[in-house]
DNA sequence: CCATAGCTATACAAATATGAATATTAGTTA
DNA sequence: TAACTAATATTCATATTTGTATAGCTATGG
């Protein structure tokens, strides 16, 4: 039996279909037919139905696929060590933060960082979902939440500051709300729970009244957008709002909320001298401009 | 990173050479050379020192190796469940047990075996190491101590009765001994006490006394051979020695050992139609054989 | 000190696996 | 019902992988 058919079979569970698979696996869709195939006569099994849709595990297959995943596990660890033994500060480092962070801060600080180590690429991966470190989805992650795992390696960066915002000419056209009580007589847009969800951002929405929420987004930076498009107002991080002009800050000294962000990365990556010159620039930087993450109100 | 290559690595680092890892995957050397390279190009790492004597694991390696050995767990239980699945009476079925057993009772079943199931073929395994059903060096094995771990399908079969035995010769020009403690005054064939060892037969040695013990065998037939040719008296399997006319049973009333023999194979391949009939016909005539191995005494 | 055994490294022909292109199938939608 | 979409199956030229044969290296034993 080939083991890296069992990859393919995991892949193929995974994603459903051949051509999913081998568009995962940089691979074509024939040869994914044709591993499967392989794998079945030397396993003796059928180990997928197959239909017009795709492929569907039998019973055996499923059981297999649980001792698939426990292979994949630790050839991920495998990867993470070898990659954690790379001393040269040469290849790649993959990182994932949020668009802002990703699109805006960062591009600041790229020349000074590729200046400092000019043998590193950086990827970074802007991606509403939280990658999985422990596959590789990405090297080193900004999160905004402190995650609790073990194996990872994790410092806490800066104190990010949310106020309350809306569009100078939303402000012209509308009363400006002076306490949270005056929420009530305005629109609301908010973030997708999917993707940002605290107990702080519950009560606020309580507070408004469902009703009054127009709109979710994913991003930080759709809630800006709709913001100067005045379809109401919004919490958004200072640091990016206080930039934008078209913006302006509502009670700042009442309401200002502040998240700890965290830069993780995994232990064996920790190892290695690029990820870990990537990882000590990123916690540098963010140290560097902690002020300016607080926001006005600490101006 | 491709699977198949850690198994490459594992087979490397257990045997130490290329060349021994080849053999044992039915590969050649060259190729592993090749496989190996490549992936220690993929992890950007150096896996293996060479030498002129074979391959050495690096740390890094040494710190792969438990997760690939941990791929290679989780491969074998994919091969088991696999079998098991297999519900078809045709193909092999892998067998261990002592050398006697596979070699002279067994056969004197196999043509009603045959005529059960014509599409079954039998390979017999005579090692003297306990043979790893984990690993799936054989699929089911008769072994005289009881298995312990779990996931192991256990059946007890017989009582495999072991008495004094010395050639009729060595009799003729020895005096014959009456009672354990004329045991002193005669010389002992014993066996390899990393094939066959056991608290029993260990009193019996300190009993005779370690000089009088001339020979190790690792299997019951080299006892008995060793016997044939008068180079002492020892303890075999009554089944064995009571149809070799050469042979005579001394004191039986006063020492009879019995070991419970056990039939064992994986709990996922009893779900094997295949396996399944080949433990059942094991069982199963062994048995009806019980009477006989429980040797003269007790006709 | 030479002969041998066992290993790795290299070269090249043969076997094998791959992917682009295409045919085929089955659901879904207008 | 016909057109569309997204999947699996098939074909074949091409690229890759493999094994055989061979050379080179290094310990070991008489």
């Amino acid at each position: 039996m080939e083991w890296s058919a069992l990859r393919d079979l995991l892949a193929v569970a995974e994603t459903g279909s051949l051509s999913a698979a081998a568009r995962r696996l940089g691979s074509s869709q024939p040869t994914m037919g044709r591993r499967i195939e392989q794998l079945e006569k030397q396993l003796k099994t059928l180990l997928f139905n197959r239909t017009s849709k795709g492929l569907i595990l039998t019973p055996v297959g499923e059981q297999i696929l649980g001792y698939a995943k426990n292979m994949a596990e630790n050839a991920n660890a495998i990867e993470r060590i070898a990659s954690g033994a790379d001393q040269s500060l040469q290849g790649v480092v993959r990182m994932t933060m949020t668009d802002q962070m990703g699109n805006y801060w960062l591009p600041t600080k790229l020349s000074e960082f590729r200046q400092r180590y000019p043998g590193l690429r950086l990827e970074i991966v802007v991606e509403n979902r939280t990658l999985d470190l422990f596959k590789r989805e990405a090297d080193i992650a900004v999160r905004f939440s402190r995650p609790q795992q073990l194996d990872l390696v994790v410092r806490k960066s800066i104190d990010y500051h949310y106020g309350f915002y809306a569009s100078k000419s939303y402000l012209e056209n509308h009363d400006r709300p002076e306490s949270l009580k005056d929420l009530k007589n305005h629109s609301f847009i908010s973030y997708d729970e999917t993707i940002f969800s605290n107990a702080a951002l519950k009560r606020l929405e309580n507070l408004i009244g469902e009703q009054n929420i127009v709109q979710r987004y994913t991003s930080n930076s759709g809630v800006i957008n709709a913001l100067t498009q005045n379809l109401g107002l919004s919490v958004v991080g200072c640091y990016f709002a206080d930039q934008d002009e078209r913006l302006e800050r509502l009670m700042p000294t009442q309401f200002d909320y502040s998240f700890n962000a965290w830069v993780v990365t995994h232990a064996d990556l920790f190892k290695s001298a690029r990820i870990k010159a990537v990882f000590d620039f990123l916690v540098e930087k963010l140290a560097e401009d902690a002020t300016d993450f607080a926001g006005v109100s600490s101006h």
